[in-house]
RNA sequence: GGGCGGGUAGCUCAGCGGUAGAGCAUCGGUCUUACACACCGAGGGUCACAGGUUCGAAACCUGUCCCGCCCA
């Protein structure tokens, strides 16, 4: 027999595991395989930090579809790689190296600078490749890839050239958006826009060229007038229709430029219906610019200070400049006033500067007939979530071209070179001389590539593209991209366009995009805010299983995760939950036979509903429902398993019945057990192999590749007798709870059936009742018995379950209990009642709704007749006990421990009165047992005897023992009881206040339903 | 300004035409020989608001108000 520590250490665990599985060589995939193949490309996190939380959520979503599918038997290959981040790496560089050494990078020089990258990605690299073996990431480490290895570079030159071959790559001079801090370009989607700027729309006049008056235009940005090339109005504004086609001359410069008509341009109603124009510095402006062909002036430097073209201002920075630039036309009295203002800034998403747009020239590719193929094939992938294709077709739909030179060092250099007559030379090779002019005088464009260039080669250039690889045959088109959502278009388009262009096959058949992890109070982590959780404390403190749960069981959410400890802790929980089970099931496996049948109802009960799990878990994560695959085995393994299974099992196991039961119990749990850890391993893969691993009945080498548990039959016989006994035990216990009982008095319980059947369902259970109620003697009647005085009383449609209280309990509150009870039957009722007998309801409503309406109806009548004739009984007893007892219900004697009240020795009394009570109908029982069954009850009256002679001695003893504690009934913590018994009637009396304040105004389920 | 999400128990969320649910937190009771990282019980909701469709709306439609994100 197999002894476990008493609690899981996660800490002890996960790191044995994780380094065994790589070991042994689980996670490797093969080039060509019998098998169907299933791929991933990991999202590469940036080379530059290390894993937070948000890559957790990708780690945890990935593996769990990886390990599912890898014990479904796919040759799984879920590839990991580091992404070189061009401006981030190069920022954190720079920065660590000014910081230690005082120099900037052009100190250093691009060579040397370059050694430094590349020595801290080694460094830096490495955490990362921690953070996920922590993780429990079953990656495929052999094929892990670096964006700006070799064979990165190769595709990247590859897929360069071939763009600049077939036309769709060009470099141009346009207005692009430029980093002053990082000194280089952007692409559109690098640019985030803060919103609801507070800023002011100033107002200035520019004089007529001819002197016969001025016009007043409204601008954010007042400073950029210094580039103005025209003044625009609305070609239908009678204000400014004569003065269209004049000339206005500028205050500072001295040009003159036109007053144009445009109308796409102006909204008459915004600020005073004219608008500066300044092509050079605004997009807008730039296409009317381009559409009345007006001049186009560059005011800026590449360092955000004004230049030459600002005259006077030259040098200034452009944000500092305005003030001075304000006072100047104010001085002139061009100074028209101005009013607050709201609007959106474009800012670096890097470095947070004001992004300023600047005419440049730059390398683009021509996104156009790219982003015309990925809309003709959106169908050939699915979107897990619908709504995102939607998304990114809009995105294609408007797309701009994609401007991919970055002014920047750390990347993949830009495989054009250029002679001194100007001539370009794209090549994949480093070229002898100029293609076109053959003059042997090359020099390589300085810039790099945009990151998200070699990112979108990825889902192929990491299996060897452009070669024809057998890797990339199997695993092209990837099965699954898994990624943040907020990476849709940066990533997913760009793979999209270029694997389908390159590749001629969408890049992936299932995109999946998964939501932002936020804090729990819902704030984006983020390194300033300093609310960035790393896993690997998360994993430290709680274990990577917890984490994963965690994460899995919420990634169903669209938009936000709001990630709290306390989740986190309670999947500890969890783990430690399955591992006690797990010890208590090999603690009582001692001559386990694998051969053993379900023997009890309970065992077929537990099987049929691992099946049902099985086939959620199965069906759920088919479709990528993780957090409901999660929540199913969650609920079978704590409320079926561990809260029902194993504890009626626990007689059996205990050797108090048959050895064929013994046999049956053990063999049902440790299929159970073990099936279930199968279901959980790709949630939980740790403790789920852990346990795998103690298991008696397990095959294989480990849990990663056994078989995930498949379709099966279910035993609804089962399941439904279940529920009887389940229902009735539920009625039971929440009669005690009720009533205050302690979990450790035993008391006698009455059960009614409606009928035979009924009856010798219970029967077979009353174990169960014992111990799962704590029920003493259990005497089942018909319905048609007489019911016991004074009891506390549930009511089931086959069952009535009654709790004798002699003694025991405070009438008033068990009055209170029920009449709350038959207010809310009256309540659902009447709404039933008043829907049936409605007759548009009765007749177009479905007839099964009817029908179940009807039977609800019928069903809440008996109950509540059931409980009104309860309830007359009891109010007839009370009286009773008021005679009896001068303190009375009001006093709330509370019963909960009547060892240690003063006048116990009556109790006692009563108790024994009880118990002699129960004794009589246990007779009688057998006799009618005997001739209501026949001869099928030959057997089950012995055992009945047998029950009944022990059952005599049970209440026997706990009759003495009863009275022995009245004979000392100071024995325990008497201080603790005495507080809490002298706080307990006001409470009682709060909570009796506040709901006479509000009567229930709905019906509500008295029970809970997620047990059965 | 355009688009997309979301507003359900104290918190985090599920439900998306047929009796309002879970986990956590709260309250009451228990160390009942797997587990106090546990067990048993209970309380708690005008499903943002207003109209409409329907026999029936938390769910569908329209509008309003909040919150968040994306794109101009």
């Amino acid at each position: 027999m197999v002894e476990l520590d008493k609690g899981y250490e996660p800490e002890k665990v996960e790191p044995r595991w994780a380094k065994w599985w790589e070991e042994k060589g689980f996670f490797r995939s093969e080039d060509k395989s019998g098998k169907p193949a299933f791929s991933i490309v990991l999202p590469p996190p940036n080379v530059t930090g290390s894993l937070h939380i948000g890559h957790a959520l990708t780690a945890t979503i990935e593996d769990a579809v990886v390990r599912y599918k890898r014990m479904n038997g796919f040759n799984v290959c879920w590839l990991p790689g580091i992404d070189h981040a061009g401006i981030a790496t190069q920022m954190v560089v720079e920065r660590e190296i000014q910081r230690t050494e005082g120099k900037s990078r052009h100190d250093l020089g691009r060579e040397e600078f370059l050694r430094r990258v590349w020595a801290w990605k080694e460094k830096s690299g490495g955490r990362i490749a921690v953070q996920h073996r922590a993780l429990g990431a079953s990656l495929d480490w052999d094929r892990e890839r670096f964006t700006m290895d070799e064979r990165s570079s190769r595709a990247v030159r590859e897929a360069f050239a071939r763009l600049y071959e077939e036309g769709l790559l060009y470099r141009a001079e346009r207005l692009i958006n430029w980093c002053v801090s990082c000194r280089t370009a952007l692409s559109d989607l690098e640019v985030d826009h803060e919103e609801n700027v507070r800023t002011e729309l100033y107002k200035f006049a520019y004089p007529l060229a001819d002197g016969s008056g001025e016009i007043v235009v409204a601008t954010t940005r007042p400073e950029t007038m210094l580039g103005d090339t025209a003044v625009a109005v609305h070609p239908d504004d009678e204000r400014y229709k004569a003065l269209v086609g004049k000339s206005v001359r500028h205050p500072i410069t001295g040009r003159e430029f036109p007053i144009v008509a445009d109308a796409e341009l102006v909204d008459p109603k915004f600020g005073t219906g004219a608008v500066k124009v300044t092509p050079g510095h605004s997009f807008e402006d730039f296409e009317s610019g381009r559409r009345h062909g007006l001049q186009l002036i560059n005011i800026l430097n590449l360092d955000g200070t004004l230049n030459e073209n600002a005259g006077p201002f030259q040098g200034q920075d452009r944000i500092e400049v305005r003030p001075a630039l304000k006072a100047r036309l104010k001085e002139l009295g061009l100074e028209r006033g101005s009013e607050p203002h709201t609007m959106a800034l474009g800012r670096c998403q890097r470095c947070a500067s004001i992004v300023e747009p600047l005419l440049s020239k730059q390398w683009f590719v021509k996104t156009r007939p790219l982003a015309d193929q990925v809309v003709a094939q959106i169908d050939e992938m699915r979107f897990v979530q619908e709504n995102w294709r939607a998304e990114l077709l809009r995105w294609m739909e408007k797309i701009h071209d994609w401007c991919v030179s970055r002014q920047l060092w750390w990347g993949h250099q830009i495989p054009a070179w250029y002679c001194e007559y100007g001539h370009v030379t794209v090549a994949r090779e480093t070229p002898r001389e100029c293609a076109e002019c053959h003059s042997g005088r090359l020099k390589q464009d300085p810039d790099v590539l945009d990151t998200w260039f070699s990112s979108g080669l990825w889902p192929f250039s990491t299996f060897g593209w452009p070669e024809k690889t057998a890797a990339l045959e199997t695993f092209y088109p990837n099965s699954l991209m898994e990624t943040g959502f907020d990476i849709l278009f940066f990533w997913v388009a760009r793979m999209a366009m270029l694997g389908l262009h390159f590749m001629g096959e969408v890049p992936f058949r299932v995109v999946y995009l998964h939501a932002m992890v936020r804090d729990e109070k819902g704030e984006k982590m983020s390194k300033t805010r300093g609310n960035v959780i790393d896993p690997l404390d998360v994993t430290a403190r709680y274990g990577a299983d917890a984490l994963r749960f965690t994460l899995a069981s919420m990634a169903g959410q669209g938009r936000d995760i709001k990630l709290s400890t306390d989740r986190i802790a309670g999947y500890r929980a969890f783990a430690n939950k399955i591992w006690n089970a797990a010890r208590f099931v090999l603690m009582n496996s001692g001559g386990y036979d694998p051969r053993a049948q379900p023997a009890s109802l309970y065992d077929r009960w537990i099987l049929s509903r691992f099946q049902r799990c099985a086939d959620e878990a199965r069906t759920a994560l088919e479709e990528y429902r993780l957090g409901d695959a999660a929540n199913a085995i969650y609920r079978f393994i704590w409320n079926e398993l561990c809260d029902w299974a194993i504890e009626l099992s626990k007689p059996a196991l205990y050797g108090e019945k048959s050895p064929r039961e013994r046999a049956g119990a053990q063999a049902s749990l440790l299929k159970a057990l073990e099936g279930a850890l199968r279901l959980l391993h790709p949630f939980m893969p740790f403790v789920s192999e852990e346990v795998w691993q103690r298991l008696p009945n397990r095959s294989g080498e480990t849990i990663m590749l056994a078989p995930y548990p498949g379709p099966g039959p279910v035993d609804e016989e089962a399941e439904r007798e279940m529920d009887l006994v389940t229902r009735a035990i539920d009625g039971a216990r929440s009669l005690r709870g009720e009533v205050n009982l302690p979990p450790n008095q035993r008391v006698p319980l009455f059960l009614f059936v409606r009928d035979g059947r009924t009856r010798a369902l219970l029967e077979k259970h009353e174990r169960a009742f014992k111990r799962l109620a704590n029920a003493g003697e259990v005497t089942l009647r018909g319905f048609d018995a007489a019911r016991p005085r004074q009891a506390a009383v549930h009511v089931e449609p086959e069952v009535e379950v009654h709790l004798p209280l002699v003694g025991l309990i405070d009438f008033a509150a068990e009055k209170a209990r029920v009449e709350k009870e038959l207010g809310r039957i009256a309540a659902e009722l009447q709404g039933i009642e008043k829907r049936l007998s409605n007759k548009g309801f009765v007749e177009r409503a479905p007839a099964e709704v009817v029908e179940k309406d009807r039977a609800r109806a019928e069903e809440l009548q008996a109950k509540r007749e059931k409980l009104s004739r309860h309830l007359a009984r009891i109010s007839s007893s009370e009286e009773g006990m008021d005679e009896k007892n001068p303190q009375g219900p009001q006093g709330s004697q509370p019963p909960s421990s009547p060892g240690s009240t003063p006048n116990f020795a009556d109790r006692a009394r009563e108790m024994v009165d009880a118990a002699r009570e129960a004794m009589g109908p246990m007779a009688e029982k057998v006799a009618q047992a005997m001739t209501e069954a026949g001869e099928v009850l030959k057997d089950r009256a012995a055992e009945a005897g047998e029950a009944m002679s022990q059952k005599a001695a049970e209440v026997k003893a706990a009759v003495e023992r009863r009275m022995a504690t009245a004979r000392k009934p100071a024995r325990k913590a008497p201080r603790k009881a005495a507080a809490k018994r002298k706080a307990a009637p006001k409470k009682a009396a709060k909570k009796k206040a506040r709901k006479a304040a509000k009567p229930a105004r709905k019906a509500k389920k008295g029970k809970k339903k997620s047990r059965r």
